[in-house]
This record gives structure tokens, sequence and C-alpha cells, in this order.
DNA sequence: ACCTGAACACCGTTCAAGT
DNA sequence: ACCTGAACACCGTTCAAGT
């Protein structure tokens, strides 16, 4: 389908797209029910560009190795990565991914019913930090706002804060995700589902 | 401020609020910078309605206990929680949530630089679960693709899927946010941060 | 039958003009 | 000096009319 060509949009809409197309939005209704679907069909597509990690490492470093790739991918997309909170693909590179994730947990011996649900974590969780970041030009105004409160707290009515203000604020992008990810996959190894 | 009013609206845009507050779109410039930090404005007055959660149980629940207060929240304004990912309120609400997330997590014995990263890993947790649910009447449809697709796979090309379809897709949103919390509780605890 | 022009109902943001 | 009407540059979606 022409959603390939989506991919080259600096902003993914419907009447960018349709101009790209040399039509008038409407046309797109015929392939495509609303936005939500379109971005759902341009990410699955994206997918397939990530292509297979390397198989060397442990199954930890190989499933970091996946989801860096993932959030990578949506960073180069950031007008995309807003939506693919919302908008889940269920294409064929995204059951590759599934399974992927999948069969990883499994060689690290994760029981398959916190897999499962692990995998929901995971995604999300890569999704959201791709999504944080793409906040264009606003967001550094924000981190500013938000550094210089953390900052100026009162070690009276927030001692924490106070105490922490360097850790909280700490650490490059890489590093933070990276602890992430490591927290998320020990938590789910630990934590077994109710029942 | 008059961004109290804001909380009321069905969708928090600068045209809605310049309507109910009986002048043009433009005027609202003089108090606020663009739509990020007008919503990031009524998310901190929004926070501000959660109120403490009771003393009682461990500090695991009542971790808990604060995430869930918050994220149900955002579920009852589903057009913030979208925003919330890249708009960060840096008012005394927030201050305050975060201060009362690090306190728990100290109560809990959790290293200090870990626990200054899990906040974050927290709360970005809990605003996306918010987020995903935020994806009005389309999302439905998503899910129904997405739960077709699990299921029509093929146990050759996709077999960890085929066998985990049902844990996939089981369990309430509830019993799942529960888990989630949990899980990052314990990476969080067991996961050193680099150095 | 299939496609689409044109219209409708929204947005955010700017800036010149008003008080 | 402070506020804002009106305009500009976008959106998604629908539907009647065209081929």
């Amino acid at each position: 389908m022409a959603v390939l060509r989506a991919d080259g949009l600096r902003k993914v809409t419907m009447r960018r797209l349709a101009q790209e197309l040399d039509t008038g939005p409407a046309s797109l209704y015929v392939y495509v029910r609303n936005t939500a679907e379109l971005h759902a069909a341009v990410l699955d597509e994206l997918l397939g560009t990530i292509g297979p990690v390397p198989a060397e490492g442990s199954w930890r470093e190989r499933l970091e190795r996946v989801l860096m790739a993932y959030t990578g991918m949506l960073f180069e997309h950031p007008s995309l990565a807003r939506s693919a909170l919302t908008a889940w693909p269920s294409g064929p590179h995204y059951l590759n991914l599934i399974e992927t994730l999948l069969a990883l947990l499994d060689e690290g011996g994760v029981p398959p019913a916190q897999a499962a649900w692990g995998v929901d974590l995971l995604l999300q969780q890569a999704t959201a930090t791709a999504a944080e970041h793409a906040g264009e030009d606003t967001s550094q105004d924000d981190w500013d706002a938000l550094t210089g409160a953390l900052r100026r707290v009162s070690d009276r009515t927030h001692p924490r804060i106070a105490a922490l203000a360097d850790d909280l604020l700490s650490g490059a992008h890489e590093a933070r995700l990276s602890w992430r990810i490591q927290a998320l996959i020990t938590g789910i190894e630990r934590t077994a589902v109710p029942q």
C-alpha cells in the first residue's frame, strides 16, 4: 500500500499524505478508517525496518538491544511515537516483535504467564519513553521549569526531593533507558501473576 | 488562576477555555505560552484533588494506592492523560507527589539513587497506562484487530504467541495495573544505578 | 462502483489594531 | 500598557456529486 511513502513525511497527517499522493484527503478513507488506523499501518511498516539484532550476548543483553532498537526507531519518527501509545498496530512486523520478546523471556526462564504480561510492560515503557521526547521544542521549556522547581524546593517541606535533586536529574538518556529496561526485566522475572 | 475552570471541560483546548471565559483565544496567551503549558497547569491543579491516601498497610500497599489514585484521576480526564506524557507539570502538587513517592521508597529501604530514577519510571508507567486508554472510541477497534491477529497466528511461525495468546489477553485492567506496579517496585528495589 | 471536490467543524498561534 | 478581533495556517471527517 501507498502508506509506505508516509515514512518520509515529517508529520503523518491525512492531508499531507494525500497531497504526497496527488489527491484529496477524502480518498484515503477508502483504505483506512481513520487517522489511528493510518498511524498503526505506518508504524507496522517502520517496524519492518529494524531488522534482527545480533545473536551475541546473554538473553538480557539481546532483549535490551531489541527494545533499544525499537525505541530508537520511534525517536526518529517523533510524530508517530505519540500515537504509538494508543494506535496499536496489529500487522505482521508487530507480531514478530512480540514473538521475539516472548522467545527471549522464555530463554531466560521467565514463567510464561509473567512473560505475557511483561511484554506489554516492556513495549509500553519503550513507547512512552519515545513519546516523552517527541514533545518538539516545548518539552525543553518544561524540563527547565521542572529542574528549576526541583532545585528551589525547601528541605523543610520536601526533604527527600532536596536530598535527591541531583539524582533525580542525573544520567544520560541511554543510561537511564538501559537502567529502566533492566529494572523492568528483573521485576517481570520475580513478580507472579494473580492466581 | 482561571485555569481552574478548565477541569470541567470535556476537552481542554485554547478555544474552548477561551469561550468558557467569554473572550477570544488570544487572551489566554497572556497567562500561558502555549497549549503544553496550559495542560501542565491544569494537570497540577487536578493533582491537588487526589488528596492523601490512608496510612494503613505496608509501604508497598500505600505506594500502589497512591499510583492507582493518580492513574484513576487521569482516567477521568482522558484528553489530559495524553499530554501528561509530554507536558510535565512543575507546580506544587506535582512536587508533593514526587516527595510522597520518594518517602515511601525510602521507608521501604530502597537505596536513594534507585528511588530517584524509580519515581520517574513509576510515574511514566501510570501516565502511559492512562494515556493508552484515552484513545476514545477507536482504541476498541485497535484492540479487536490485535486480539484477532493474536488468535489467528500460526504456531509454526509464532509458536510463543500461539501458546500464550490467552495469557497475553487475560486479566482485568485493575489486576494488570496492580501487577505492573508491583513488578516495577521489585525491579527498582533490585537494580543498581550505574557507577 | 469507485473515487473525490468541496464543505463543515474544528484546532493553535500571531499580530495589528483598539481601549 | 494591557488586552483581543480577526486572520492565517493548519487539522479530521463526511457526503453529495461526479466519472
